[in-house]
DNA sequence: GTTTAAAATGATATGTTATAACGTTTACAT
DNA sequence: ATGTAAACGTTATAACATATCATTTTAAAC
């Protein structure tokens, strides 16, 4: 049977050191974008900070309010321009059933992914690359139908909280 | 290869009588409804005709603006009230990508679906019961995530569109 | 046939998410 | 230094959704 892949899973299996996930995320970005001729201005950077905060998905709202905690002037379009670049670039996700936004784990490539969302803890993890999804797209393409964007969301329950060995948060 | 079911994805290809659609699905409201003892009210019925006069996503307030139009006391509530009863029968989805609503053209039973949406004319096919889908959950489930909900909604261009065969509408 | 409990509806207000429009500032190449 | 494009600030509003509570309707029990 083919496997989900670990590395994506672990976010819903295992503890993990976050602020190696916050570390590599920031300094992909910033490659990235100096590679790309794009600027990661300061606010930017800031939003993509606090979506990395967590492994779960943020609010533009959330966003704005926390923007505004710290002293920035900041209003709607401030935080949806950065959402926009970041969501542009590949950084961020955004997850439609949930009008939020989480971090991309490997930003380097634009690929197709599915989330496994957890209706408890609220952890999103993200399959890419999942031998399946090829076979889907062929499957509408062989119909006639010309695939563009995927919506690939999965509400359930995480290993962990199956258990009762999370708490949401 | 899998095929996708033709007769789901007619909708896309084929011209279609499309008031055979609406009575279709106005007949197996009401008889659902009668023998699951539930009540299709004259709101709730008048909302799922409007969804059912096109394939095509239909918003709550646009619902609400053609309410009012025809006399009826509405206000926000009066809307999401009937789509609420109307999506827990099961007799439309919620395409969670577009905040908008869809009639299900097989409401008999329950039903993991994806949703194919064209980018131009905006005509949505259900596709169900593909043999992929049984094989994503089976991948899931053996890495101990549990399902529960499938948001999986496919982007593009229907064959019609890509000759140019369909306006936008 | 009246009572009564549950379901449905009406009405107002508000919460939440997202964008339009337009002027100003900043970065930077020439 | 100056022209240009990108980014940002600001205000307003559009679009989507729910909370709350009073009222009416429905259907079953008595």
């Amino acid at each position: 049977m083919t496997q989900i892949t670990p590395a994506a899973f672990s976010v819903h299996t295992q503890a993990h050191d976050h602020s190696l996930c916050l570390r590599r995320a920031l300094e992909s970005a910033q490659r990235l974008c100096r590679v790309r001729g794009v600027k990661l201005t300061a606010t930017r950077q800031k939003v993509l900070e606090m979506i990395w905060a967590c492994h779960q998905p943020v609010g533009a709202y959330h966003l704005l309010d926390r923007l505004v905690q710290e002293g920035k002037r900041a209003a709607p379009p401030t935080v949806y321009r950065a959402l926009d670049f970041l969501v542009t670039q590949g950084l961020i996700h955004r997850i439609e059933s949930l009008n939020a936004y989480v971090g991309c784990p490997h930003p380097e490539t634009q690929h197709m992914s599915l989330f496994l969302i957890c209706r408890v803890c609220h952890t999103v993890a993200e399959i890419h690359d999942h031998p399946l999804f090829q076979r889907l797209l062929d499957a509408m393409t062989e119909n006639g139908f010309a695939p563009e964007q995927q919506v690939l969301e999965i509400h359930g329950l995480c290993p962990l909280c199956q258990t009762g060995g999370r708490d949401d948060n």
